[in-house]
DNA sequence: AATTCCCGCCAAAGT
DNA sequence: ACTTTGGCGGGAATT
């Protein structure tokens, strides 16, 4: 009883269609993070999390590296990383602004002058010192550093913080970025890689993703940081009502990605492996966003403010596929608020 | 057709 | 030598 699916679209019929959602790293994020947001969590195995959230090695590090760049998390060495927690980020976020500002990232203005007549207007035009940053001690095995994914992750931020404008669109960031270099293809890969960073803010709620008020363009606006720090029960608490954005969905089914051609066509039908098919790695419960909250550390209080809403629910637990390679995810979900997972923003349209 | 962006190859760093 | 990191871009899913 109460199998209330929620059911998006229409078709039911569409038997395991591959969603390319469930699969991004914006719910990879939330998982992590709900994982790992805990005050009783400090330190963070790279292979532990690639095996509870059941994702290969390659995609933790592109969270890790995301998530370093803004203090959430910290490299311990080998193999391991320490939580810092999101009460960092602030931190983290004033240093940058300094930095950027020093370095006169972003000084624009209500800008309006572009060599291309083609484009309407409503964007910005930052600077970026063309290679500052004095030469001298460094550049020997910088180079390699500057084009990591950390890296370019900070400047997307400082864009943010240094512009007074705050909508940004990835290929502006790009462009900025690149501050030279017309070639269009490097133009492709660093968009590329700015969606996947875009997608790890966005569902942080550090950043949100709307659209140009002129043109129909996307792009992105930066979210107070205060947003961040709560996100939980008490929402806004300074003022700006905002609202939550996520965009976990919760679908999943098997199948991949339809990958490969090649010419071997195994049918493996009546397969004798025990386990029905096998791929490596699958997953996973999806929920939301990721839970309370508050600083790092002090927050032992744990069930405060009892009137309101916020109700904790850990059941859900267990994932719907037992994976055969995926150790024990029993005590991760211990609570996280089914609410979250309700709230989206698909208003504006055409 | 254009945009979004997952997947994983494979080359640099590290041990 | 092997292992850990993580650029990089093909091309499938979405819009």
């Amino acid at each position: 009883m109460s199998l209330s699916i929620v059911a998006q679209d229409v078709d039911s019929l569409a038997l395991q269609t591959y969603s390319r959602k469930e699969k991004s790293l914006g719910v990879l994020v939330s998982n992590f993070l709900s994982l790992y947001n805990r005050d009783d969590v400090d330190l963070i195995g790279l292979d532990d999390a690639a095996g509870k959230l059941g994702v290969e090695r390659r995609r933790i590090y592109d969270v890790v590296n995301i998530l370093e760049s803004v203090g959430v998390v910290a490299r311990k060495g080998k193999n391991q990383y320490s939580w810092k927690g999101f009460g960092e980020i602030p931190r983290s976020l004033d240093e940058l602004k300094e930095e950027g500002m020093r370095e006169k990232f972003g000084i624009s203005t209500t800008n309006n002058s572009d060599k291309v007549s083609n484009d309407g207007e409503g964007e910005e035009s930052f600077s970026l010192t063309p290679d500052d940053q004095e030469n001298s001690s460094s550049s020997k095995m910088d180079q390699k550093k500057e084009k990591s994914l950390w890296l370019l992750s900070q400047n997307f931020v400082k864009m943010f913080l240094c512009s007074d404008d705050d909508l940004i669109t990835l290929d502006t960031a790009a462009k900025v970025l690149l501050s030279d270099s017309p070639d269009p293809v490097h133009m492709r890969t660093k968009v590329r890689r700015l969606y996947d960073i875009a997608n790890v803010f966005s569902s942080m709620n550090i950043i949100e993703k709307t659209h140009i008020p002129e043109t129909r363009k996307p792009a992105y606006r930066w979210l107070g940081y205060k947003s961040i720090i709560e996100n939980g029960s008490t929402l806004f608490n300074s003022d700006e009502p905002k609202k939550r954005v996520f965009g976990t969905e919760i679908t999943n089914i098997r199948a991949k990605r339809n990958k490969t051609d090649s010419s071997s066509n195994r049918k493996q039908i009546g397969d004798k492996k025990h386990d029905q098919e096998s791929k490596p790695a699958a997953n996973k419960y999806v929920f939301g966003p990721f839970s309370p909250t508050g600083t790092p550390k002090n927050s032992n209080n744990n069930v405060g403010n009892g009137n309101g809403r916020l109700q904790e629910i850990e059941a859900l637990a267990s994932t719907y596929r037992p994976q055969y390679c995926n150790p024990e995810l029993t005590g991760l979900l211990g609570h996280f608020t089914e609410a979250w997972t309700r709230w989206y923003a698909e208003a504006e349209r055409k």
